[in-house]
DNA sequence: CTCCTCAACTCCTAAAGAGGACTTGAGGAC
DNA sequence: GTCCTCAAGTCCTCTTTAGGAGTTGAGGAG
């Protein structure tokens, strides 16, 4: 005998799986679940709990319980570290007339709108271990958020770290002043002699922080997509690392693995 | 006025954040905390909800709540299907000296256990525009976990499909007695005269669904990393799709990107 | 010593009740 | 018509109460 609160769930989620709850609609009322199911109001809302973390329904206070709506989502791809790559050493003008400002996330978007925080700090012993500097080495670190002009939540959280003895050949950059990075980071990583070799990332899903919920606009029933790109120049040393946070209900990551010919 | 289980699920994150409270370790009882805070059991079961939910802790029935511990993650990384092509064209002798069971998953792994189930069916909507043929063609399907041989829990769920027609001129793709396939589906590609090109791979990540928590053995607070891995052949044809579901909290997918020289 | 029983402690399920907060639409004031 | 008020309906927070079920360690039976 399974318990009552898993067997109405268990019933709720097929109806929603077979359709006959479509997205967007809303459930009977907790009041009314209860006297269907013969059962009170608080077990059918621990019921109700168990189908939203699994981000099947989506609780509106006042107003009830609704069939969650797929988001629409955004694609992030890595040909697009290519296509940075290529355009890193393009004048300001041609950038300026091909359109979409150069960022760490790769997203494909014109209408981003983003804010950003520049600092200078030291490195940690992850990131000491990851860039191969001692611990407490001097870094610059640069976060911000991505945001479609039109959404009211960003669908990026980004924290960019450089080292600074590398960087510093180029004084613009150490200047909070110039924000974003004109010609985004690769840009200005050409201007300091800089070539890129390769790009590695690595990806992981799990619940979002409150913090993060809360900057993403995330609903409980939602992952955050965590991911950590680190670049690395033709010397083999890191020049690059970026965390970033992406709100797992919308966005899809996109690999391209070219194969060598036999 | 803060919520009070939100204030208690505050300073307890807090505490764990700080490391007063480490992983492993037990948290007071439901009882001993209703008492410190002044509140109900109930009200401290809805704050410990919260941190179990977002992966912070880990409840146990009858012993008590304890801080989560991570878990030994596996990477899965994309240079892995390069070296599967190179490997489909050697011998069978020769892939059995250099050991490691190919597999769709691309885990680095010698000692995997691992379940096959095998069918025919006919491609569905979604299916059908990946693979590019008409709704209802006859398909290839197999699903299977991979296990370490040490772990109880999985650590990969994978369907993998292949048009039926394309496979067909190799007899031996088509009998259910050769489980797993020998030499890997690159290697069975290979049979049949197809070469690989690049490979496509889609990342998402949500919350599990109770069937996959069950099969991957994932508690509440954890997230499923959803992977489509689609293969083309150099005529730019799709020739493979797999579906592989990952748990969260011991996967870490690695892709590397190679960028062309200036 | 080994095995078993059992009490004490843990978290879990379920219910009922009181009040609060948010949303909506009907109906009246202007 | 427009605006406001308000009641009804909704979900939310918190409490109290009752019993159930898993875990552990102490202590007795053999």
């Amino acid at each position: 005998m399974a318990k009552a609160y898993e067997r109405i769930a268990d019933d709720l989620r097929e109806s929603i799986r077979a359709g006959q709850l479509g997205p967007g609609e809303r459930l009977p009322s907790e009041t009314v679940l209860a006297e269907e199911y013969g059962r009170s109001v608080p077990t059918i809302r621990e019921a109700l709990r168990l189908l939203r973390d699994e981000g099947l329904i989506e609780k509106q206070h006042g107003r009830g319980n609704f069939v969650r709506q797929a988001r629409t989502t955004v694609r992030r791809t890595n040909l697009r570290h290519q296509w940075e790559k290529d355009r890193a050493r393009e004048s300001e003008a041609h950038r300026r007339q091909t359109g979409a400002t150069e960022h760490d996330t790769g997203l494909q978007v014109n209408d981003l709108v983003f804010r950003a925080s520049y600092r200078e700090t030291t490195a940690d012993k992850d990131l000491a271990e990851a860039f191969g500097v001692p611990e407490g080495h001097a870094l610059l670190e640069r976060t911000y958020r991505t945001r479609y002009a039109a959404e009211r939540a960003p669908f990026t959280l980004v924290t960019s770290y450089l080292v600074h003895d590398i960087v510093a050949a180029n004084p613009d950059l150490l200047s909070a002043a110039n924000e974003p990075w004109p010609g985004g980071t690769q840009n200005q990583l050409f201007t300091v002699g800089i070539e890129l070799d390769r790009i590695e990332e690595r990806v992981s899903a799990r619940p979002p922080t409150p913090e993060e919920a809360e900057e993403l606009d995330l609903p409980p029933g939602t992952a955050v997509i965590l991911l950590r790109k680190t670049s690395y120049d033709i010397n083999d040393r890191v020049v690059e690392i970026s965390d970033v946070t992406l709100p797992g209900d919308r966005t899809e990551l996109f690999f391209t693995t070219p194969l060598e010919r036999w």
